[in-house]
DNA sequence: CCCCCCCC
């Protein structure tokens, strides 16, 4: 296979363009010479650099990775004789050396013999040299562009002010481009996250600050302002806007404080110019990873994370005080339940927890929150998390189509880790499995799985219905008689009577398949329509009374919720299915879940 | 120049 690569870029990218900046988008086909990891000088550099030198054939240069695009070098899919197709690329003017960094590629081939016989370019960075840096014996096909500016050509400029921009600033960075070597720079990004303006007094004296997420398509930088500088830009910045920003310090980021993807920070100084852009094509809104509620096991703790959802209830403002500070701080629970049949509990702090004032369950969707333990996983907000409520993306549409038309129903997981006695959770109408599809999947081998169902149940075994527990409330332990008198050992009493409680087992079918399920004394109540204590004195009294219990109540259908659970009893290892909830059919429900699949389609 | 992100 042979590559053409795109000749005549190298000296491009090298060339010094009339100004600082020049982002390349058209794509060209290069090849990498060398990939290099390069420790910088700074020995707070946290992240790892890769240098590339790449080659178009005729001529070869330096250039660097993106950072975000490091997992290129770490996964092996890029390396010395890689031939990529270079999707977007960033050359910056850098105490004068040209510095081109690499947003994006396509890898074409992994290892290809060297293409061409490429050489040097000549050092842009010699004095004088400026008129020589594209040699004249490169035929070039891609001739020096002007650098971006502003606004993209095509589209109307804005009234007024991107003429003003661009005399003034000349060029736009990218935010990866940006680093506390350079000045004189512009960026066009987004205002993804604005925090409240926060007071401190300590030792080293007292002010105020307040920060901003600011985005582009390169990368995310956080912005902090101080004292007499929050009055300014406060008002100013607003959150979802683009702007303008120039004359901003750039400061190495402290990374502890900040889970960006940035080794620089900007702090908003007096002289520091924003002005809001209108013409906001290419920088793009805020990025989602979303996990569902029921990968949030998944995460550690403390890791941050996206998510959406639907707030099923908003606990009333409370507040708490915190030990570090012992201040009082507001808060407010939210539980978020989404389509994965998952609740989980997210803590809003402050501002935010007071002016929270949905009641009509929205969607909400959240970035980077903090994944807590407490009720086996509970969700949090940092300062630098963001809220959006029913926000405008499709997640957010599919979300509400599912619960207004069964989630509302339904009832969901938590994560309560402990291994409780207590049920998982509840039938899930839009996650129903069928049972063959339940024993296939191997639901319940390599840990606890969740699961609902709809089946009919086919027998009951009669032997061994109940056990007689203790009447204590919410004990539940076997009794055993001692005289006349049961006695608990748990409780350490004893008792004139046991209070008999169910443990059924039950073959159940569905059209696919059979399978035993376990219930307790819920269960036993749901399908006999009486007590423990009832049936085993009508068995005592008539067996045939309690015979036409027992067929009365096979044959019934119900919808199920079940836990899967490997166990071993008797040297032999099984799965077994322990019923968390059992409901009959509610006709009424099943006819509103209908119409509402039909009603929204995209709940599917 | 903050840097706490809290509690059950």
């Amino acid at each position: 296979m042979s590559f053409q690569l795109t000749s005549g870029i190298c000296a491009r990218l090298h060339s010094p363009a009339p100004s600082d900046a020049d982002t390349l988008n058209q794509p060209c086909t290069l090849q990498l010479l060398s990939v290099k990891k390069v420790s910088l000088a700074s020995a707070n550099q946290p992240t790892d650099r890769y240098r590339i030198i790449i080659s178009d054939g005729v001529n070869y240069a330096q250039a660097m990775l993106a950072t975000q695009l490091n997992n290129y070098v770490t996964e092996g899919r890029i390396a010395k004789n890689t031939v990529a197709k270079l999707t977007k690329m960033t050359s910056n003017s850098v105490q004068d050396k040209r510095l081109i960094i690499i947003l994006g590629l396509e890898v074409l081939a992994l290892d290809v013999p060297k293409i061409g016989d490429p050489k040097a370019l000549p050092d842009a960075s010699a004095p004088g040299s400026s008129t020589a840096t594209t040699p004249s014996n490169v035929a070039s096909p891609v001739p020096p562009r002007p650098p971006m500016q502003p606004s993209n050509q095509n589209t109307p400029q804005p009234q007024n002010q991107a003429t003003s921009k661009s005399s003034r600033h000349g060029s736009i960075y990218p935010i990866e481009g940006l680093s506390p070597y350079q000045n004189n720079w512009t960026i066009k990004a987004r205002v993804t996250q604005k925090s409240d303006i926060k007071h401190w007094s300590n030792q080293r004296g007292e002010g105020k600050l307040f920060s901003v997420t600011l985005m582009d398509d390169s990368a995310e930088i956080k912005g902090t302002a101080f004292n007499t500088v929050v009055d300014d830009l406060y008002p100013k910045l607003e959150e979802g806007k683009v702007y303008y920003i120039s004359k901003a310090r750039v400061n190495l980021a402290k990374k502890k404080f900040s889970n960006l993807t940035n080794d620089y920070e900007l702090s908003f100084e007096k002289h520091t110019e924003v002005e809001e852009c209108h013409e906001v094509s290419n920088v793009p809104m805020v990025k989602y990873n979303f996990v569902p509620l029921s990968g949030l096991e998944e995460l550690a703790k403390d890791s941050t994370c996206d998510v959406i959802g639907i707030v099923k209830e908003a606990a009333p403002l409370s507040e708490i005080i915190s030990k570090a500070s012992s201040r009082s701080i507001p808060k407010r629970e939210l539980t978020l339940v989404d389509k994965s049949g998952f609740s989980v509990r997210l803590t809003l702090w402050g501002k935010q927890a007071e002016s929270y004032n949905a009641d009509d369950a929205p969607v909400i969707a959240f970035k980077g929150v903090k994944v807590g333990d407490f009720g086996g996983r509970s969700l949090s907000m940092f300062s630098s998390s963001t809220m959006t409520i029913n926000p405008d993306i499709e997640e957010a549409f599919a979300l509400r189509g599912w619960y207004d038309a069964y989630g509302a129903d339904q009832s969901f997981h938590s994560h309560s880790s402990a291994v409780s006695t207590n049920t998982g959770g509840g039938f899930n109408r839009s996650e129903m499995r069928n049972l063959s599809d339940i024993k296939e999947s191997q639901l319940g081998t390599e840990k606890v799985d969740y699961f609902s169902a709809r089946a009919t149940i086919m027998h009951i075994k009669s032997d061994n219905i109940s056990y007689p527990a203790c009447p204590t409330q919410d004990c539940n332990k076997k009794v055993v008689q001692e005289g006349d008198q049961w006695r608990c050992e748990k409780c350490d009493k004893s008792f004139p009577r046991p209070e008999y409680r169910y443990i059924i087992s039950m073959a159940v079918a569905d059209w696919s398949g059979q399978a035993w399920l376990q219930g307790f004394n819920d269960v036993g109540v749901a399908i006999f329509g009486m007590t423990a204590n009832d049936l085993v004195e009508k068995r005592d009294r008539n067996e045939s009374e309690f015979n036409s219990v027992m067929q009365k109540a096979t044959c019934q259908t119900y919808n199920f919720a079940c836990r899967a659970k490997q166990d071993t009893y008797n040297d032999q290892t099984r799965v077994r299915y322990g019923i968390t909830k059992i409901s009959p059919l509610d006709y009424k429900e099943e006819i509103a879940a209908l119409v509402g699949l039909l009603r929204s389609p995209w709940a599917l």
